[in-house]
DNA sequence: ATTTTATGTCAGCGATGTTGACTTTCCAAG
DNA sequence: CTTGGAAAGTCAACATCGCTGACATAAAAT
């Protein structure tokens, strides 16, 4: 049995490593995951998306005029899969699909003025959480969660991670 | 709402809740929730089973006995659509579900030995990258990475998540 | 001119979530 | 003892969102 609560600081640096341990951390994330997502979902609820359709908005604000492939690498989904979505987006007019300047063979991605709206109401709502959550915790708490977590991620998405800047408004 | 600009700065305590900064741990959490999920989810692919079957063998192994309703609030989900899980792991012989003893309406579940096989093998593959992000992020950084995930999770399951002490073997 | 790339689309399938209705079993309170 | 309700199981229908495979079109690249 290992009493850990409050007293992961200091130099306990091999206790931390228990499978009871990892196993605390492997359910936190699956909890913390659920409510990480339930406040969007309640709102996409009423307005017949779902979860895949928060997604693509989100990453299309973040980065107004990006491709379809591009969309598809960051999403890790099939083209088909994410079309569906897509289609639906475009069609409801929230996003708009223009064909590429240099390139038209691709479309770039924006967000409408309707498309904007409803994705701040998902990204409010979930920045809520998130700030909540950063308060409680405090800076120290949060510069170990992003840590972890980057230290989660696979190689190739890591880079893509970090490749946008924190600033990058 | 909108950007918490710096005009609210005042010392480093205050920087940190930037739309950017959230935004940033909101990503964080999306590409790192699916590297955690994705090594459970090949190994998953060759025994025909998905999410849920892991979801329900892993709490099964943590708290032996326990009944299909405790099982069903901790996962969040209905009735119906954890016994469609349910019944193909007792078919397979994964998971013995065996009369309540003082009271028989219940059923007390059970992984088999098979069952163990499967969530040790799960199990060993989410460790190991959960001891990896740990071993690389550091002893302080796991223990803020904890503090956040708990923070962002909703008070009643934060209290469930909590009543299984560290060492409840 | 041919090949490759980017995108879109159709069809079908599988996992997993939902609601609603109904049954059986059995504990517990009137 | 009877009755109400809780625990569990089941059937049906549906939605979202992954997947594969096949095919079409337009445009860039060779």
């Amino acid at each position: 049995m290992v009493a850990q609560s409050k007293a992961t600081q200091g130099g306990e640096s091999l206790l931390f490593l228990t499978d009871e341990q990892l196993r605390k951390g492997i359910e936190a994330m699956f909890f913390a995951y659920r409510a990480f997502t339930a406040d969007p979902d309640r709102i996409l609820e009423n307005h017949e998306y779902g979860r895949a359709h928060h997604r693509a908005i989100h990453f299309i604000n973040r980065q107004p005029g990006l491709t379809v492939n591009a969309l598809l690498s960051t999403l890790g989904v099939t083209k088909q899969s994410l079309n569906r979505v897509l289609r639906t987006l475009v069609d409801d007019g929230l996003v708009e699909a223009r064909v590429g300047r240099r390139d038209k063979r691709e479309r770039n991605l924006f967000l409408t003025e309707k498309g904007a709206m409803l994705e701040r109401e998902l990204s409010d709502a979930q920045r809520a959480r998130m700030r909540a959550a950063y308060r409680a915790a405090g800076p120290a708490a949060v510069a170990g969660f992003r840590q972890v977590l980057e230290a989660m991620m696979d190689p190739d998405i890591r880079r893509q991670y970090q490749a946008i800047k924190d600033g990058a408004a």
